[in-house]
DNA sequence: ACCTGAACACCGTTCAAGT
DNA sequence: ACCTGAACACCGTTCAAGT
């Protein structure tokens, strides 16, 4: 269940830019997940400078937006009503999550994609946080037998990335539902 | 099977500065996929319009760079010893070389990747391709009664598609292969 | 017909100068 | 401490001028 840390005591007018950025970011990279630094900076009153302060990588700066989304995805993994299913509905069902999130959120798609990608530094912290909610539910069904035990929360993070890479302009919930079949079918003990 | 289209007649110049542009793309592709045109065309001793003349797009140049790559991979699919294993063999033996493709060249897995999304023109030329394969083997196996019917090969496309965000620098192998294993075994009948 | 390469608008990134 | 914004090196792309 992991934690925001605590914050450290800035200036004000250093926390107001850095919320600004984020705020602004996160809606420049929802609309289009390439927006440029400079743009996201002009946008939100600041010098460029300033952008890269706060955010030293485009990477940082892309985290740090989908934080809370990502959170939140994270955090349902370990939700009474996920907790209430059986293990392979609560996998099926967080997935089914994980792609809403992906499809209304083109800028979170890309991090996402990142996080499939085993980089170093700060897309590793995506990539921590989805392996450890994928690694909670995938426990549960293995102590209850119900899942393979052979497989990581790596290896089933990979598995399903087709969902960021379905064309949210196109009908993509039957194909999400069937592909989402194959894996979980195949997740399961025997 | 798929063709090259006859070559229009061009000036001979055109010619040979089309090749060696393609030459020199695979080359810096190959080893940095984000390669700039500029530093492209430079290489090959031509001027970056030049370049833009033969290829419009990047896109364009780089499928045009890999088209070898992508109809061997192809072609394989069709050829008399992928024939003679049996369905499901020839399908899992099939993704095993595309993950050799894959992991050998930096700049195909661009290529590949663009091509599991639906985007218009160029991309689409890969994606075709990849899925007329698929298809061809899909259908061998259905027909056969050892494949499930109901999924399509863009379906199996996207299912495939973690192939190309395994970490080349890394034991790729292993994973590869329980990954595989999990698609094609939820690939069966039954 | 085709090529060159300077030019344009833009990008990411840095850093002196300000408060 | 933190911010600004001009500056730098680079990018993709265009297009007048050449052959």
């Amino acid at each position: 269940m992991p934690e925001a840390q605590p914050e450290v005591k800035k200036r004000a007018d250093a926390q107001a830019n850095y919320a600004r950025i984020l705020e602004v970011a996160l809606a420049a990279l929802t609309a289009d997940p390439d927006a440029s630094l400079n743009s996201i900076a002009k946008t939100a009153g600041v010098g460029a400078g300033t952008l890269y302060r706060h955010f030293p990588t485009r990477d940082h700066l892309v985290v740090a937006a989908y934080r809370h989304e990502v959170e939140e995805l994270v955090d349902a993994a370990y939700s009474p009503w996920i907790a209430e299913l059986n293990p392979v509905a609560a996998l099926r069902t967080w997935f089914d999550r994980m792609a809403q999130y992906g499809m209304t959120k083109a800028g979170l798609m890309s991090a996402l994609d990142a996080a499939t990608k085993s980089v170093p530094f700060e897309r590793a912290e995506i990539h921590g946080l989805l392996t450890a909610a994928i690694a909670h539910l995938l426990e549960r069904g293995q102590q209850a037998g119900e899942l393979r035990a052979d497989l990581t929360a790596e290896d089933v993070l990979l598995a399903v990335g087709f969902l960021w890479r379905l064309d949210p302009a196109s009908d993509w919930r039957p194909q999400a539902a069937r592909l989402l079949d194959l894996v979980v079918d195949g997740l399961r003990a025997q």
